[in-house]
DNA sequence: GTCTATAACGAGATAGAC
DNA sequence: GTCTATCTCGTTATAGAC
């Protein structure tokens, strides 16, 4: 009994990943906005309205999709952390950079997806949250570890910016200096902004060895969360 | 004769721009991908062979409304900057980040178009190029301004970022140093990329006072480029 | 219980004849 | 420029196979 339904289970995951296989293949052809469940179940060779039996809506699938999308830009940067445990915070911080940047060069759809515009008349849901999330838990970990080894190094903040960065501190990591939070938001949001500049064409004609632009650029904003120069330990 | 083809000229300018409004009408509710001729002028009242007339194919409507996004952003960087004649650079920097944040607040979908997603199946022709770089001159004016009258403070290029940086400063600003201009392109980057996030959603529940956020984010950046603060004279 | 297929809805796009 | 016939879409109700 428990293998049959061990093989019903195991048969709805993999069609479950084939639809979604088959959605990322549309994602890249037509974009998000035209995402159609009745597309893909013609190329599946289903009828539409047996979709519904794994997705119960167009914006469940794209849901689904933007979650893996999450997990698997969080998954390169916690691979990349973890890859390099002994070098020092910025060249770890760099590297994680560098691992985020590869997978978006790799998947430059799911990359719009999920830090491009916005899907029209989608709305995401509550658990898109957490997996948007990792990516900036791996940066922050580096940081921590920078922290507590041999402190930071920021200018102090301004007084208007003091009670938001405290309670983004509160909120995210209490136990780092409020102005290191702050610089974190602000250093993911750029980080996020040289990976879009060249995936969507703005560096087009500006900058030509992008790999050696955007190391650099990485490198510069490991200084501006506070990360030191040279060995840690 | 001549006000006979001032008339024509004055309905055909009339009626181009009553296409392009409806058309970012459509681009707010639909998404650029879902431009449609027929639904614009379904809309104006018009049979959509009539549109052709003005615009030779959607593509071209669309190159429209992306130059125009083009230039009303740099338009206001320009405003601001000009507005600020007096003020030290980082504070005439911080004013056309502000502007450019401002106009994408106030247009959001336009912002999308010309700094989110690319558009699937839309080419960018060469009549972009020039409106799209408009915000990133200003901010190179402001860093010139700076550089001639007091100096830029930037730690000296890694070995291996130096060709490409002398090349961008080569073809974008030969007055410059390579430092300079390398660190102005990932500036730029960096700044929509702030906007973006905020735009897109990625700082919901993450950063609430999202002025007072980017102005500090802002100076910040300025910082990076090289500028210093206090007066300029 | 779990799945797929048929058919239909209301809405919208599209192609072509006229 | 107009009209129509034929597509698309998301979604649901229903019936039947395993």
């Amino acid at each position: 009994m428990s293998t049959v339904r061990g093989a019903r289970e195991r048969a709805r995951i993999e069609v479950t990943a084939a639809i979604k296989d088959e959605a990322r293949k549309q994602l890249a052809a037509e974009g998000a906005a035209k995402l159609s469940l009745r597309a893909v179940a013609r190329e599946l060779g289903m009828v539409s309205s047996a979709l519904y039996r794994y997705f119960p809506s167009r914006d469940e699938l794209l849901t689904a999709l933007i979650v893996d999308a999450y997990d698997a830009v969080g998954e390169a940067a916690e691979r990349a952390a973890a890859a390099a445990p002994g070098l020092p915070p910025t060249a770890r911080w760099t590297e994680v950079c560098r691992a985020v940047r590869a997978w978006a060069l790799a998947n430059p759809h799911e990359y719009a997806l999920i830090y491009g515009s916005p899907v029209p008349g989608y709305q995401a849901p509550q658990a898109t949250v957490e997996p948007a999330a990792r990516v900036a838990v791996v940066l922050i970990s580096i940081v921590r570890e920078a922290h507590t080894g041999r402190g930071l190094a920021l200018p102090p903040l301004p007084d208007a910016l003091r009670p938001e960065a405290a309670r983004m501190a509160a909120d995210f990591a209490p136990d780092l200096p409020p102005a290191v939070v702050a610089a974190m938001a602000a250093a993911w949001a750029q980080l996020m902004g040289l990976v879009s500049f060249e995936l969507f064409g703005q560096f087009h004609r500006v900058v030509e060895d992008r790999d050696t632009f955007f190391d650099h650029a990485a490198g510069r904003l490991a200084h501006a969360v506070g990360l030191l120069d040279g060995p840690a330990h």
